[in-house]
DNA sequence: CAGTCAATGTGTACAATGCACACATCGGCA
DNA sequence: TGCCGATGTGTGCATTGTACACATTGACTG
């Protein structure tokens, strides 16, 4: 018999990391555990990362192409940019609030310079829908500055919003937090920092 | 010679895990590296710690202060309150950027659970200038929905941006980053995710 | 089929960490 | 002066990340 080689001990370390994450939510675990849980030793685990850093990239990676699923299913079938847009702006905060530790993570320490091509790469993937239907509803080019700046200010509320719920920083507003999403992520015309008329 | 007792061990140790915070963004540090940092047996900071997380909580406290106060700097002295907040909004962002891994932990893991009296009054006192400015802007009273829904929205999008400029996911835009907090946070009438007409 | 080899996993070891005791030293107050 | 609570030290332990030498495997080669 042989359970001597795992057959698939990468993607099942990730599993488990990404199982642990899930439990307890301090975006932090132990590589250890991990291999326990997967019922192998720790340096087994040094065949395929280097580090533990490498792991959680490894996991974030994962974490960032399930993300891109859920944005991409909350987006939804239709054709209507705006409600693609706020489809997916819905699914980001509710991603966010549902693995608490993996999008941490996710978004974690990686200071852009030891991120790893895989993590890069799958970050990129999951930000692309967003220009793309971006540059729909602007029906301007893709690459335009225009589609950029609006993306990056689109992504900036879901993004703050989702970490400003996980950190507890709101009290629970009136209508509740899916309410509160909604008119984040809608109602852009209401007098927020905006000039009272221009 | 009396160099037994400290004197102010605690603010020391959080002087000091600060000091650690800042070179290396990590957002992490070892409670033993702070206590050697201050000459001191790692388990003297137990007089005034219960662990290591109560540490964290009093430098993210700390942190938050120093944050209050970057915000009121940044807001200036005059009485225009949209001004005001694109101020405070210009330091929101660069404070970030200045201290990453101390702004890491002023947010993080702390679920709102276990955040400690001091750090939720800390983070709510950052908090209150935003509200208040935001009050005089839409010329309604503080505690209005609408003046809580316009804060979290204009919180949301600097927090956002931060983050996401600290995890150097958002590749150098064309005009340099500062001009693009400027974008972010003052040209809210531009379509973002708003309806095209209403 | 036998033998070799790279890929993969195990065992032992080590320094560092967070934390828990028991003990030492101080300063202020009876 | 003597005492005591506050504060700091010393020793010890389990856990963690990592390094190195060794074991096991399956696939390829002759």
């Amino acid at each position: 018999m042989s359970t001597y080689h795992h057959g698939n001990l990468r993607s099942a370390l990730v599993e488990a990391g990404i199982t642990l994450l899930e439990q307890g939510d301090s975006a932090d675990f132990s590589l250890r555990e991990a291999a326990r849980a997967v019922g192998v030793t720790v340096n087994a685990s040094y065949r395929h990362f280097s580090n533990k850093d490498e792991l959680m990239c490894a996991i974030a990676a994962e974490g960032f192409r399930r993300f891109s699923l859920a944005l991409l299913s909350g987006a939804g079938p239709g054709k209507d940019a705006r409600k693609r847009l706020l489809g997916s702006g819905r699914a980001y905060v509710q991603f966010a609030r549902q693995h608490p530790a993996l999008f941490r993570l996710m978004f974690s320490r990686f200071s852009a310079a030891q991120k790893g091509e895989e993590l890069s790469e799958a970050a990129r993937l999951a930000y692309h829908p967003l220009k793309s239907a971006m540059a729909a509803l602007l029906q301007q080019d893709v690459d335009s500055d225009a589609v950029a700046l609006a993306s990056i200010r689109a992504w900036s509320a879901a993004h703050g919003l989702a970490f400003l719920i996980l950190d507890g920083q709101i009290s629970d507003p009136p209508g509740g937090i899916d309410a509160l999403i909604d008119t984040v992520l809608i109602d852009w015309h209401s007098p927020a920092i905006a000039a009272p008329s221009r």
